[in-house]
DNA sequence: AAATTATGAAACCATTTGGTTTCACTTATT
DNA sequence: AATAAGTGAAACCAAATGGTTTCATAATTT
């Protein structure tokens, strides 16, 4: 998943297939690489989950499925408080800083 | 970013430097490559800025810094709304499934 | 039935990546 | 002053990555 997300024209196509249903060719069409190219990614976020494949007639269709960033939203949360504190304590900082030096002063 | 932490090495170094500041010789004991390798993924981190480092005599330790982690929060916070979506849809076919088959029935 | 369209698989290639070993350099320690 | 310790830079290597082109196959259109 970390992987997956770590090439941008992947993160691209997560923001493409937001809320739509799309074949491989007209993906491919908003992309400077060959459709071949295209298809690869897909199958990277495919196979991590992060988006779900439909064969439709003889295209395939493509759309995003989010449920795999909720690993990355836990992941991220561990730290989050570790920011926190860091923000904290620089308000902390600026806030005796004040009492020093009132505002309008 | 998305780069430094793709690499599940670089994902356990962060971990492991979350509120101390180690030198490299024992942060590389961590682990079963060689310090060089371990100074080369602290390298990798360190210009994504996740982590911070300090020269003392002859060690150098390293710390992390939680703040470029934000942007990855940002970015998260893109799709969020999106399998809250997913959710509360799936919340609504459990309720219109529970008006036919009543808990307890 | 023949031609066209949409696609993935395969073979290939250059570059990046994650690791190694060796070496030089700076800072302790004895 | 000599030795030891902590580190990064450099050269090197195998494997992974991101791309290409070519080909086979299945579905659609004519």
């Amino acid at each position: 998943m970390f992987q997956a997300i770590a090439d941008p024209t992947r993160r691209s196509l997560l923001q493409l297939l937001v809320d739509q249903e799309i074949p491989v060719k007209d993906i491919a069409g908003h992309y400077p690489m060959s459709r071949t190219a295209v298809s690869k990614h897909l199958r990277i976020l495919s196979e991590a989950g992060l988006v779900v494949e439909r064969k439709v007639g003889r295209e395939t269709r493509y759309r995003l499925d989010p449920e795999p960033l909720l690993e990355l939203k836990r992941w991220l949360a561990y730290y989050e408080r570790y920011w926190e504190n860091r923000l904290q304590a620089l308000k902390r900082l600026v806030e005796a800083d004040e009492s020093v030096h009132p505002r309008g002063e």
